[in-house]
RNA sequence: GCUGCCGUAGCUCAGUGGUAGAGCACUCCCUUGGUAAGGGAGAGGUCGAGAGUUCAAUCCUCUCUGGCAGCACCA
């Protein structure tokens, strides 16, 4: 009896049965041993020092392949264990997995959280673990032996971990010198093998088992990787991202702001709300020919809440409104709007509906208002006061998976033209909590299966589908648009769902062809999503640096002496008349402090006037970020603006136009 | 909402049980300088709010409020 072994180059061995990854590299090199700190059996990272047993394709896994960086992450937060109960007995120790970048350990301690200050000495005991360079070593426990262990330890949290595992799985432990712990594994084969490339992070309070009624942890976040000189790089993004907070960046371009008094709320300053109608100007025009634009009102009656269902199932979450007038003898009870659905539900039954008129596509940029947890808000992507570009499409069943084509089409557009082109598109399932028949659903994913399937299809692979089980809506299943900024980080913004539920609740219906009252599905769609948390994701991927179109301030005119502020002021007087934002400094400022200014500003391009250029009627462009400004003349900066300033969108147009000519 | 931390000038931040300081920004004066900080002077703060301890609180205690990080939440 032997088992066949085939090698990464195609070579098969036989080896007897039982021999170990260890035994195989030992076997292929003395040096190989050394540097392997675990295999991969058909392609699953394994201990290296696991018997193996059956037929497999044998990659042995050395230290500095990339799928060794799980196992190093992982090992590291062992270690970051050990260390932690070598220094703080009495400490328990939960669960510790490996993350993005990094990992992180959970703790319970009754003494009170971990403090930044313990981060450097816990670290400073992990590297002395590390030197010690213990083996991992693996043994299989029975579930009396492990809680016997865990008991006389005081692990509490392990017990009930230990009870957790299914009963057809064994139970493992890792051993690292003195210390143990419970474990799936795998490990690399010692605590050396970690290297000295990682870095405590920050301390943070996490729920037991996620569960906000379940005992608060002390959470520790680490960082690891294969190098220091990774680590570096990754600390090195960690600033570019705080560089690029929407928030810093808010304050420092002037674009919006916060206070005390309006939890949650934009103060919208003059630039950011040039952005902001410049977007919404966009998705007009994207809108055009499609849906119809309506407005509903912002605060409506209690009862059509209750009817819409939200009184009952996001209460909590609303803005209650009444007469603030204590003489007053109107208490009537309204709710600021949370969601502009039942709003377009009143417009689509104001008046008989044909099915002629369907798919009927309204359309809204509606400010909604939700009363969000405290702990949530955060800067311009979490609020509590925010623009939807909401839409609502009424259609009849067939024309389901046609309008969300149709709108799957106008998201991916809407993105690209903002330079977004790796989307991820999720379906999401029948949650637990919901309305409808199985047999509605059924169907409702089967044709939104089937839409998915197209909508990867048609992308020739460049558009990640999958799906989100069990995380529909209460009234039909979604789809979720993900894309990937500038920097790499994923934000979910676009959104599709199906709705069987609201139209028949408010009794919404069309007269059909046979001439019968039908209920009409309801889409509710989203491309931004909302549109201040919109802006925030465009200001982190641009870092401010906003192309032309939608910069705020496009163009400043400045001069070096006083001399040309005359020409300067034609010039910028010109530029306005040609529909630019251009603005005109003419301080008694040196031009390096002027360029400077303008600059640390983000304003894409500062027109320079000096007596040269006043004198032959040109200016001088420079563009941010450029050292190398270039002269030209007044009209072909104009020529060059009128094209550069023209958004994605009318640029297409205009080519459609020359096409047709 | 939960845990921890934080709130001093428009911004970034020092500081002390005896009612406050810097740099940048702002205003004025000098300077007219060719592509990322010229010089000088001045103005600006009920030290997040309230209560308590104290002869005395920006500083200590408590409550509230807002923010930050993480968790939970996100129709």
């Amino acid at each position: 009896m032997t088992v066949h072994i085939i090698f990464p180059d195609g070579s098969v061995r036989d080896f007897a049965p039982g021999t170990t990854g260890l035994a195989i590299a030992e076997g292929i090199s003395k040096s190989l041993a050394k540097k392997a700190v675990a295999m991969a059996l058909d392609g699953v990272l394994t201990d290296l020092s696991d018997p193996i047993t059956r037929d497999a394709k044998l990659e042995i896994v050395t230290r500095d392949d990339p799928r060794a960086l799980e196992l190093i992450r992982h090992d590291a937060a062992h270690v970051m264990a050990e260390a932690v109960q070598e220094l703080f007995p009495g400490t328990q120790v939960t669960i510790g997995p490996v993350i993005e970048n990094g990992f992180y350990y959970d703790f319970f301690r009754p003494e009170g959280p971990f403090t930044p200050d313990d981060l450097p000495v816990i670290e400073a005991k992990m590297r002395e673990i590390i030197a010690r360079d213990a083996r991992f070593t693996k043994e299989e426990w029975t579930r009396d032996q492990a809680k016997d262990w865990f008991a006389t330890k005081g692990e509490a949290f392990k017990i009930e971990l230990v009870d957790a595992i299914p009963a057809d799985q064994s139970l493992k432990i890792y051993r690292q010198g003195q210390w143990l712990d419970l474990c799936r594994g795998p490990h690399m084969t010692s605590t050396g093998k970690i290297g000295n490339a990682f870095k405590l992070m920050k301390v943070a309070g996490a729920y037991w088992r996620g569960d906000s009624n379940r005992e608060m942890l002390t959470r520790i976040y680490a960082t690891a990787w294969h190098t220091e000189d990774e680590l570096k790089a990754y600390l090195h993004m960690l600033e570019e991202a705080e560089k690029r907070d929407h928030r810093r960046l808010g304050r420092e371009m002037d674009l919006f702001h916060f206070q005390e008094e309006g939890p949650g709320v934009v103060f919208w300053h003059g630039k950011g709300w040039t952005l902001f109608q410049e977007l919404v100007a966009y998705m007009r025009r994207r809108l055009r020919g499609d849906y119809q634009e309506v407005n509903a009102p912002q605060i409506l009656d209690k009862s059509l809440w209750e009817t819409s269902g939200h009184w009952g199932w996001y209460k909590e979450n609303m803005f209650g409104v009444q007469s603030a007038g204590d003489e007053a003898e109107d208490k009537r009870l309204f709710a600021l709007k949370p969601m502009n659905c039942p709003g377009h539900v009143q417009i689509f039954k104001h008046g008989l509906r044909s099915y002629r008129e369907l798919p009927l596509r309204m359309a809204e940029f509606g400010v909604v208002h939700r009363y969000e947890p405290s702990g949530a808000m955060h800067g311009l992507m979490r609020v509590r006061g925010f623009t939807q570009d909401d839409a609502h499409i009424f259609c009849t069943e067939e024309q389901m998976a046609a309008e969300c084509h149709k709108i799957n089409d106008l998201i991916l557009s809407v993105y690209a033209d903002f330079g977004f082109d790796e989307v991820v598109v999720k379906l999401s399932t029948r949650p637990e909590k919901r309305v409808g028949s199985d047999a509605l659903w059924d169907h409702a994913e089967a044709v939104m299966t089937k839409v998915l399937e197209e909508i990867a299809a048609q992308s020739g692979g460049r558009i990640k589908t999958g799906i989100n089980p069990g995380e529909g809506a209460f009234y039909g299943p979604k789809f979720e648009y993900t894309l990937r900024d500038a920097i790499g980080r994923e934000w979910q913004c676009g959104t599709t769902q199906v709705d069987f539920n609201l139209p028949e609740r408010f009794g919404a219906f069309f007269v059909d062809k046979d001439g019968e009252k039908k209920t009409p599905v309801m889409i509710h769609r989203a491309i931004c999503g909302s549109m201040e948390r919109f802006l925030g994701i465009l200001i982190e991927n641009f870092a401010g640096h906003f192309p032309l179109w939608l910069a705020p301030t496009q163009v400043v005119v400045t001069t070096i002496t006083s001399d040309a502020d005359a020409y300067a002021a034609d010039v910028h007087q010109k530029l306005l008349r040609a529909g630019i934002r251009a603005e005109v400094d003419l301080r008694n400022e040196k031009i390096n402090y002027k360029v400077r200014e303008h600059s640390h500003a983000k304003v894409p391009l500062i027109f320079v006037c000096g007596k040269r250029e006043a004198e032959e009627g040109t200016v001088n462009v420079r563009r941010l970020g450029s050292q190398h400004p270039t002269g030209m003349s007044l009209a072909d900066a104009l020529a060059m603006l009128a094209d550069e300033t023209t958004p994605p969108d009318l640029r297409r147009a205009a080519s459609a136009r020359e096409a047709a000519e």
